[in-house]
DNA sequence: AATTTGTTATACACCATATAGAACAACAAT
DNA sequence: ATTGTTGTTCTATATGGTGTATAACAAATT
């Protein structure tokens, strides 16, 4: 499942791995619908404990990206075609914000940032 | 100096305290040049820890925003004009990352994006 | 019938966060 | 020169988050 954890990092493992599933589902190798590895089995793969593994699954449950159906597994939400909704939106907003500012702090003009956003996004939807 | 802390907050104080002083500098309401209060006044503005403002003002120094004094005071950088770093460059697309691939699996396009973190930019550079 | 599933509970260790108080040497101001 | 302020350092404590470990449960699957 291509998924890399990084034990002496400062980003908590729960977090580094709803991060890279994230960014597998963005990418198009994760499609709604799919069904994702029961929490015991990924823990196995990762060398990591099962409840970190819950952990993660129910962080991206409660961002709205995936569903858990108790018994049976965790299955990734169809892609929203209505478009984001106002929560969603706010959200991505207080995040990006911090990010944008440290980078105009840090000498960057915003041609530049824009720039390096669409690098980023172009690398994401090629796949 | 138009700060807010919230202790209720998942985020810790020193990071907020952190972003919000980012923020002010981006925005050029905080220039080169200028000195932050002491550790000691502004925690007792804020009413929280000389400690964790201490925090805040090292981590803007390991950043690379400012500079700390012994026995003097915080200064903040000069603007730099010869551009990003490389380091900091990554610094800033490992943060990105995540964020932009959670917009995209929310539902977002990317011209949504695009337009998002250029509102984002227009709304930090117009005072 | 046996296995696997997500869930729940308890327990423990470790680290980050935040506060508190104290003391120090260097600097500025009166 | 004395006073007060500065960032620094140290100790101490309390709290919560993170991660692991083990166990048991009920529902679903095989």
């Amino acid at each position: 499942m291509l998924i890399q954890i990084e034990t002496s990092s400062d980003i908590p493992i729960y977090t580094q791995l709803s991060n890279q599933l994230i960014e597998l589902i963005a990418r198009g190798q994760l499609k709604g619908g799919d069904v994702l590895p029961s929490v015991r089995s990924l823990a196995s793969d990762l060398g990591v404990n099962m409840h970190t593994v819950n952990k993660s699954y129910h962080e991206l449950e409660s961002k709205g990206i995936i569903r858990i159906v108790p018994k049976s597994g965790a299955v990734i939400n169809p892609s929203i075609r209505d478009g984001i909704s106002d929560e969603h939106r706010l959200r991505i907003v207080e995040e990006l914000k911090p990010i944008i500012a440290e980078a105009i702090v840090l000498g960057m003009t915003a041609k530049e940032i824009q720039h390096l956003a669409s690098s980023i996004l172009s690398d994401m939807k090629e796949e």
